[in-house]
This record gives C-alpha cells, sequence and structure tokens, in this order.
RNA sequence: GUCCCCAUCGUCUAGAGGCCUAGGACAUCGCUCUUUCAAGGCGACGACACGGGUUCGAAUCCCGUUGGGGACGCCA
C-alpha cells in the first residue's frame, strides 16, 4: 500500500515509435501518475543487429512529443541505471552465475543449427508445440564448466520445472494457468554472451524494482517463462497487467502495410500530440459511457487498470482525425498561431525573418482557417491563395467564374468601385457589396461566388471579406480583373 | 499443429443478473444554419457470433461450437 508504485516502458530502438508502443508507454505513464509513482524508460538494445542509436533518440524524441516525460531513463539518469540494457551486460553477468551456482541455469552445447532443423521437424510432424528436447540439461556441470572454459561455443538455459503449473494474476486478464511441461528450457544467454530478451527484461524489472509491468498482449505467453525466472531469481513478482494489442483495419497486427504506424509520421502530418495522447488512451480503455474528450490531466486523474479492456483494438485513422479537427479548433489563438506559423515557414511560404507587420498579418490569415482544417499540414495548401500575386482556378471555380458573364455589369461596377475605395475593410466591402446587389436586385451568392472563385481560385474559402482584407485592394483588384478578363469581361 | 487470450453497431466502446425497447463517440446518410466549404445543431441507419445450460429473469454466469488474435527464435 504504502509501496511506491513503479512503472516502465522498455521499447527496443530499431525505428521511431510506432502507434502500438505509444499506447503501452502511454498506459505506464497515465498509471505512474496516477499513482503518484515512478515512470522508468529503458532502452532494450541487446539485439545488436537491429538496434541503433538513430532509432533510440528518434524513439526519445517521439516520447517527447507526445509529453510523455519519464522519471528515470535516458537524459535524466535515476539511482538504477544505466537505462540501456547494452551497458549492463555486467549486471547479467552476475545473475547469470548465480543461476549457474543455484543450479537453476545450465550450459547448453547444442548448435543451433541442429537445434533448427529439430524444430523444423517437429513442425512438420505437427507435434504438439516444439521445445528443446533437453539434451544438455544432465551434463554433469564440471564437464560443462570446462567445455565452456575451453571456448565451445555454448548458450545458458534456464531449467523449467517439468511438472506442475505456472499461474499468472493479470490486471486485466484474471488468473491464467500455464502447465510447465508445455515450457521449453529457453535460453538465458546466446553464444555471443548477450542475454536474450526473456533474460534481461527479467534482471533488469528485479533490478529497477519495477512494480508493475504494463505491456502489449504479445508477451502474455512470454510471462510464465519470465515468472519462472523471477523464482529462479529469487526475486518477488511484480503485478503484471497485458493490455490488448492494437490491429490495422484487416485485424492483423498493425503495420507499416497499414500506412502511417509511427508516431513521428502523424507528427508530421500536422496532428497536435494532445489529440493523439487522448485518441490512444480509447484504444482499449475508456472512462464512462460518455466521455471522449479528456485533457491530460482528466486522463490521470481517471485512468484505471480496471477499465482497460480485453479485446483487441482496430486503429481509426478517421476518428483521430477527427479528434485532431476538435483539438485544432480549441486551441487557443495563442496557441494555435504559433503552430501555424511554424508550419507555414516549413512550407516556405513564410520565411524568417518576419517582421511584425508580416507576422500580424500572417497569424490573421492563419486565423481564417482554424475552423477549417483538421490537420496543421493541411495548412499551406487552404491558405495557399493567400500568398502570391495571382491565383490559378481550379475547375470548380472556372465554372463558377463563368457566371459572371450573366451580370458583366455588376462585376465591372465591383471593380470599379472597389479601385476607389477608400478604406478595404471588412465593414466597407460589404457596404459596398450590400448596396450592388440591392441595385441590381440580386442575391448575394451571384457576387459572391464568381468574386471568390476569381480571387481565391476556388469554390471554397473563408469568409469573403476577410479574404479580401487580408488580400488588401491591390491584388484583390488585379485578381477580380483578371479573372473577369478570363471569361472575357473587360474592366 | 500445440498452448494461451478474446468475442456488444462498419470502428472505438458503456454494460459487473432485473435500471437494456442495449447508452455514447467516429464513420455513413438526411435535415438545418450559412456568401462557399468546414464547424455547429437536429435526426436516421446500425450490435449483444452461434448452440446448449443455470436462473423467476442472462449482453452479463457455466459448457461447447465457430470466428479472430497472440505465442511457440541464440527478435523484442
Amino acid at each position: 500500500m504504502s509501496e511506491q508504485v513503479r512503472v516502465r516502458f522498455a521499447p527496443s530502438p530499431t525505428g521511431h515509435l510506432h502507434i502500438g508502443g505509444a499506447r503501452t508507454a502511454l498506459f505506464n505513464y497515465l498509471y505512474a501518475r496516477r499513482q503518484k509513482g515512478v515512470l522508468v524508460l529503458r532502452l532494450e538494445d541487446t539485439d545488436a543487429e537491429r538496434s541503433t542509436e538513430d532509432s533510440a533518440r528518434m524513439i526519445l524524441d517521439d516520447m517527447k512529443w507526445l509529453g510523455l516525460d519519464w522519471d528515470e531513463g535516458p537524459k535524466v539518469g535515476g539511482p538504477y541505471g544505466p537505462y540501456r540494457q547494452s551497458e549492463r551486460l555486467d549486471l547479467y553477468r552476475a545473475q547469470q552465475e548465480r543461476l549457474l551456482e543455484t543450479g537453476h541455469a545450465y550450459y547448453c552445447f547444442c548448435p543451433p543449427e541442429l537445434l533448427e532443423s529439430k524444430r523444423k521437424q517437429a513442425m512438420e510432424r505437427g507435434d504438439a508445440q516444439p521445445k528443446y528436447d533437453g539434451t544438455c540439461r544432465t551434463l554433469p556441470m564440471p564437464e560443462a564448466r570446462a567445455r565452456a572454459a575451453a571456448r565451445e561455443p555454448h548458450t545458458l538455459r534456464l531449467k523449467i520445472p517439468d511438472s506442475g503449473s505456472t499461474v499468472i494474476h493479470d490486471r486485466v486478464r484474471g488468473t491464467v494457468v500455464f502447465e510447465n511441461k508445455i515450457m521449453d528450457d529457453f535460453i538465458l544467454v546466446r553464444t555471443n554472451g548477450l542475454p536474450t530478451y526473456n533474460f534481461a527484461v527479467v534482471a533488469d524489472d528485479a533490478a529497477m524494482k519495477i512494480t508493475h509491468i504494463i505491456r502489449g498482449d504479445d508477451h502474455l505467453s512470454n510471462t510464465p517463462r519470465q515468472i519462472c525466472l523471477y523464482q529462479a531469481l529469487g526475486e518477488r513478482l511484480p503485478v503484471f497487467a497485458h493490455i490488448p494489442m492494437i490491429m490495422g483495419p484487416d485485424r492483423s497486427r498493425l503495420s507499416k502495410r497499414h500506412g502511417a504506424t509511427s508516431v513521428n509520421a502523424y507528427a508530421e502530418d500536422g496532428y497536435l500530440p494532445e489529440a493523439m495522447i487522448n485518441y490512444l488512451a480509447l484504444l482499449g480503455w475508456a472512462f464512462d459511457d460518455k466521455t471522449t474528450l479528456f485533457t491530460r490531466q482528466a486522463l490521470i486523474d481517471k485512468f484505471s487498470l480496471k477499465k482497460v479492456s480485453k479485446n483487441a483494438a482496430i486503429f481509426d485513422p478517421a476518428k483521430l482525425l477527427w479528434m485532431n479537427g476538435v483539438y485544432i479548433r480549441s486551441l487557443s489563438p495563442e496557441e494555435y498561431v504559433k503552430r501555424a506559423l511554424a508550419e507555414l515557414l516549413k512550407a516556405r511560404l513564410l520565411s524568417e525573418p518576419l517582421d511584425e507587420p508580416a507576422r500580424a498579418w500572417a497569424e490573421k490569415a492563419a486565423l481564417t482557417v482554424k475552423e477549417k482544417i483538421k490537420r496543421l499540414a493541411e495548412l499551406p495548401q487552404s491558405m495557399a491563395f493567400y500568398f502570391g500575386e495571382e491565383v490559378e482556378c481550379d475547375e470548380a471555380a472556372r465554372a463558377k467564374l463563368e457566371q459572371a458573364k450573366e451580370h458583366p455589369e455588376v462585376f465591372k461596377t465591383l471593380h470599379a468601385k472597389m479601385t476607389v475605395l477608400k478604406s478595404f475593410s471588412i465593414q466597407a466591402l460589404e457596404a459596398l457589396m450590400q448596396e450592388l446587389i440591392t441595385a441590381a436586385d440580386i442575391k448575394f451568392g451571384v457576387l459572391v461566388h464568381p468574386l471568390r472563385a476569381a480571387i481565391t481560385g476556388r469554390v471554397n474559402s473563408p469568409g469573403i471579406f476577410e479574404v479580401l482584407e487580408l488580400l488588401g485592394q491591390e491584388r484583390t483588384i488585379k485578381r477580380l480583373a483578371a479573372g473577369l478578363k478570363s471569361v472575357g469581361i473587360e474592366v
């Protein structure tokens, strides 16, 4: 009760943080914060082939982008470091020695090719679970030690009890029982001397005093092995909580072929971390029957493992997109403008240095599309017409523009009056156009639609008056004249 | 194949034996607001996988079937 909760997120640095990993990290983060515990970040890089420094950096960046800060781990340190497995080899060596001494582990000299072929045969025969046949299990220790000392290639295996069962008391799955006899004497240390995943996790989780292991469902069947290892090591078992996996639309494990699956890809597409967090939280967890929008703090206040669901969830980009729109719209103007300008700079629609008037103008312009976009990355596209002198009409706009021919005089007058307008403001423009439609006895749309087409090159845009004001008199007149000319109306 | 897990609208889910004529959200489709497009408002469509039990009563408990997923590596 009084013991402090310690959870961990332990990705292997083999690429960007992906959706599934992010969700696991999030649940650990929320649980830690909710319980006023500690979140440890540990890099599982014992696979030297696949782990890269770049990946490590990217994962850390992705975590930061999401705002999932860790209390112990790379960059921040902590009392149980180092926090990458490649730097903890001494610890594993000490532990393996202990296991050897207590008789829980043994040397195995079986060559990998032999094991591989035996496994294949077993599979083909359609045998029960293929498992190590225990050839080296009964090797006398002195002999094994001598062979190992003579540099004969070997691995270390854990002796699994051949009878009885191992039971997991899982916080989300309940009680799960595995018969020990279906388990392998699995490898703890590879021929190259590096620990395997199962060995390193347990050694580290124990050493780092992890109290709760919250991780993907795919690890459930590893858990009995790990429990055996905890027991062999004489360590206390943590609480396990296996959260459901995230699948692609075809119900197979979410992977690259399902499109963007890395957190980073969403960051670049203009998703807000707040939206990502909110959406991810709802994948496998729900607070009640009504609430879908949660601030980070609300998530922390309300998160509980009891409410984590058991079934796998399909990742739905459409809902994420919707939610992102909600978050963009709910941004304060200041907050929004800050992010929007960064996006425009990135797209080179703006360039630094930005003087005050230019900045103020860009901010106003960006604000006009705030309600319309669902991703920040849509900004350059949706604001394109604000930039440059001329504008190119798309097909739909072309058609609208043609309609100006039905009232050529009105548009000529519009052009003439705009040219001499003293103050090119929303109010003045509105008054002017009001006057024109009244005089010509036409509907607002008859005037607005072709005008919009000529000015923005499209059939939809923010409010036309704001657009005109922002664009300014000169460019407006120029574009209007060009547009009218293109449909045969000379001004 | 063996072991393990899971099973409510197309999707994410609420639901711990009577509150369920099964609730919410996304998507879809209408209508509405409107100078356009979004957004918003209103509404529609839409699910307890199947079969047996248990019980006065089952989406909820038990068993089986089917379906999906995961694990079975000197990957993590």
